[in-house]
DNA sequence: AACACGGGGGC
DNA sequence: GCCCCAGTGTT
């Protein structure tokens, strides 16, 4: 695969398939220098954003666009200030516990983001003597930073000239050349296509500006084309059809998989589980459940019925991580109660429902791989989204960490 | 190349 | 509800 660190040459492997011919590297240039005009006048100031002619730090930098990952300004702001005030440089976040990371983490998502964190600082103390690569290639041999975040990390802590492709640039670049491939096949064109107006000169400011472009201007729906400093130039404009680009490949139906999960409590605290490093929620903590099984296939749904996870509750609730029914040899059970509705939660790729039984038992038995955690600090255990619901629907809100009181 | 992997916001 | 995502790692 080519190295994108010098204008693309004419020797290019492969057109384009836009419809329009591609920027000479003349009109490459003039998009590049009206983009940069107008991101001097409407730059947003941003947490992680360096003062004009400051060069920002790269660990501020790192941290911000590993959470900016598929998630939103927004979203980012609150975690971005946490992580900073608790581990102030690279080599405090290397230094910190793992699951003190997953738990500042919770509710972010994409968890493997926050393990690859962790072990990402780690490799920069132990190999890289505490700074971060300035160069692509440095930058994407660390855990958690792709194709993207080391273009981003080159381009705005170092001001190396690098093309970065995010969702943002696809659809600028896919409506600026009206690319009638679809996306992920087309990010290879998108790519060529975006490296011909990468600039030479002040190629950070130029990275944060073509992103502030797709984020305010050249939004997924309704662009606002009128404030757009590349209008002249934009082929989707010219024809009136925005919103068909950046095209894409049909997605897939999202299953349906359902479960019982177990809300245990005794003496003021909540059985909780670890989950496994790597898959679903790795690492983090969990309200122990049934196994999630897709429904239509399952002992969940009786063929021809309406789904009633009831009907097969005595086959779940021997999952229990305890012996709940009372009376049962050595069992601590005191009360069980299966609340009524149940917990709905959307994953990338299925649907998730939860019914929930309540559990209180007289004592606090010992269990493998789980723990007893009190009530009381339950909004610090770091439970990821779905679990929180989870614990509000058995009556006890976890608000996250990071959220203020009342929020 | 296809798939696994969260969550929040827009409409 | 369904749509959109400021992507990376694994297979």
């Amino acid at each position: 695969m080519p190295t994108p660190k010098s204008p693309p040459p004419s020797r290019s492997t492969s057109p384009p398939p836009a419809a329009d011919p591609p920027a000479s590297p003349r009109q490459g240039a003039a998009l590049a220098g009206r983009l940069l005009d107008w991101y001097d006048r409407h730059a947003r100031a941003l947490p992680w954003r360096a003062p004009p002619g400051v060069r920002p730090d790269p660990y501020h930098v790192w941290l911000s666009e590993v959470m900016l990952q598929q998630t939103t300004v927004a979203t980012v702001g609150r975690y971005f200030a946490r992580f900073l005030e608790r581990w102030p440089t690279v080599a405090a976040l290397a230094a910190a516990e793992r699951d003190a990371v997953l738990a500042e983490w919770a509710g972010l998502g994409y968890y493997a983001r926050a393990r690859n964190l962790h072990a990402c600082a780690q490799a920069v103390v132990r190999d890289h003597r505490g700074r971060f690569p300035d160069t692509e290639a440095g930058l994407k041999a660390l855990p958690g930073i792709g194709d993207y975040t080391a273009a981003a990390i080159a381009a705005i802590a170092f001001d190396r000239p690098a093309t970065i492709l995010d969702g943002n640039v696809e659809r600028v670049i896919a409506r600026l050349h009206r690319v009638d491939a679809p996306l992920p096949g087309a990010k290879r064109a998108l790519k060529e296509l975006a490296a011909r107006i990468t600039p030479q000169d002040r190629p950070g400011d130029y990275a944060q500006a073509i992103m502030d472009l797709g984020a305010t201007v050249c939004t997924p729906t309704r662009p606002q084309c009128l404030l757009c400093p590349w209008r002249p130039e934009c082929a989707a404009h010219a024809a009136g059809d925005m919103a068909r680009y950046p095209v894409k490949a049909p997605k897939r139906p999202k299953p349906v998989r359902r479960a019982l999960a177990f809300w245990i409590e005794a003496e003021g605290a909540v059985l909780l589980r670890r989950r496994p490093d790597r898959g679903l929620l790795g690492g983090m903590l969990e309200i122990p459940s049934s196994a999630w099984v897709e429904a239509g296939r399952a002992t969940l749904t009786k063929p021809g019925e309406d789904p009633d996870w009831r009907a097969d509750a005595p086959e779940l609730i021997a999952q229990a991580p305890v012996a709940p029914a009372p009376g049962a040899s050595g069992a601590p059970g005191v009360s069980f109660v299966l609340l009524p509705d149940r917990v709905r939660h959307t994953f990338t790729h299925f649907h998730l429902e939860l019914a929930v039984a309540r559990l209180a038992l007289d004592r606090r038995p010992a269990v493998d791989d789980a723990l007893w955690w009190p009530l009381d600090t339950l909004g610090q255990a770091g439970l990821p989204t779905v679990m929180r619901k989870v614990a509000a629907h058995a009556g006890h809100p976890a608000p996250a960490a990071q959220q203020s009181p009342g929020g």
